[in-house]
DNA sequence: ATGACCATGTAATCCGTTACATGATTCG
DNA sequence: CGAATCATGTAACGGATTACATGGTCAT
């Protein structure tokens, strides 16, 4: 399961469930999403696994807090599933199977009116991933290849972001460029 | 559930399972999968809502086909589905949290050959899709803005599907070119 | 006092995968 | 004779979402 295994990275440093619900909220959001209700089952069978252990302390504010540690087992789970090669899953975007089924409504101005509202939602991902990109290079000046490991590598993930969505937002559109003057012919014609 | 309404979409002609799998590998496969076991229960349900009536016939080879026909009530679901807005669901790829995670490796070597794996894995969607656009665009010679609408439709969702993916090849090798900048700079300073 | 945030969990349900089960026809 | 393709399904399991349940602290 990849949760488990992301879920090993992100707890390099000891946590609770409740910290790294915060960590979805705000690295790995882009790319993985992750609710407590999955959190904290999945932590538990982690550590029936003995990939993790865990011990309780008082919070300052609230409840007792139960921390997790990656074990040495954990590590080697961690690096075993980064060694074993890209997982690359099946896709599912109901988006697109939606812009096919247009064409069976035999209206241009609804598909336009889908693809525009299609890159609004695309724009704000967008907004995000770049104000991460902005952020980390006025942190360090120089080039991302001379920076620490960490960094470089959150680097590189907000860089490739950055990119796939910029692709989208330029294909939504000429979608919507083509979709215009497929409408502009439709009238002339009519 | 988004499956339902896709293979709704895709019931525009009468169909069985069997039919449905054949069109989920062609046309769909680079947007959404579904296997046929998942296919069978989910036009059962599909009936049982009344979405789909269905009528067993005789096959040429091999069983009986149990041949599926949209009901008026499931093209108002699937019109209400399109009526209600692009859905973008989350998305989940394990491969940029594997990204991350090789900056706890500190070997730059490793992650480089992880990227260059994953430009192979990205590479060969690409070539399906840009072809199916090249096989597209020889059918008909003009403008897809001029072509009927179930074409123009299939056209915009290989267009963006084609963009994205170039997307991805070239976020690899800015990748793989600031790695390979970040080894050298290691191996002069070692 | 009301709402936001801290903090942990369980239960029911649904979606999807893997494995199992069956059997006919056609081509090499 | 064996493999591929046609054709339909069930069962067990696992992963993810939604809803439910609880209760303390802090700021307004």
């Amino acid at each position: 399961m990849s949760l488990e295994h992301i879920m090993l990275g992100m707890l390099r440093r000891p946590a609770s469930g409740y910290d790294l619900r915060k960590q979805f909220e705000e690295g790995p959001r882009h790319f993985w999403a992750a609710r407590l209700s999955q959190i904290y089952p999945t932590l538990q069978r982690m550590e029936r696994s003995r990939w993790l252990t865990s011990t309780t302390t008082p919070s300052p504010r609230g409840p007792q807090r139960r921390v997790y540690r990656r074990t040495a087992e954990g590590t080697r789970v961690l690096r075993r599933w980064l060694a074993g090669g890209a997982e690359v899953g099946a896709e599912r975007l109901a988006w697109v199977g939606q812009l096919i089924f247009f064409g069976e409504l035999r209206d241009p101005r609804r598909t336009l009116r889908f693809l525009r509202e299609l890159r609004r939602t695309f724009a704000s991902g967008l907004d995000l991933l770049e104000s991460a990109e902005h952020h980390l290079r006025r942190v360090d000046r120089r080039s991302p290849a001379r920076w620490d490991h960490d960094a470089f590598h959150e680097f590189l993930c907000i860089r490739m972001g950055v990119r796939v969505r910029r692709a989208r937002l330029r294909a939504c559109d000429e979608a919507i460029a083509l979709t215009s003057s497929r409408l502009r012919r439709g009238r002339d014609e009519t």
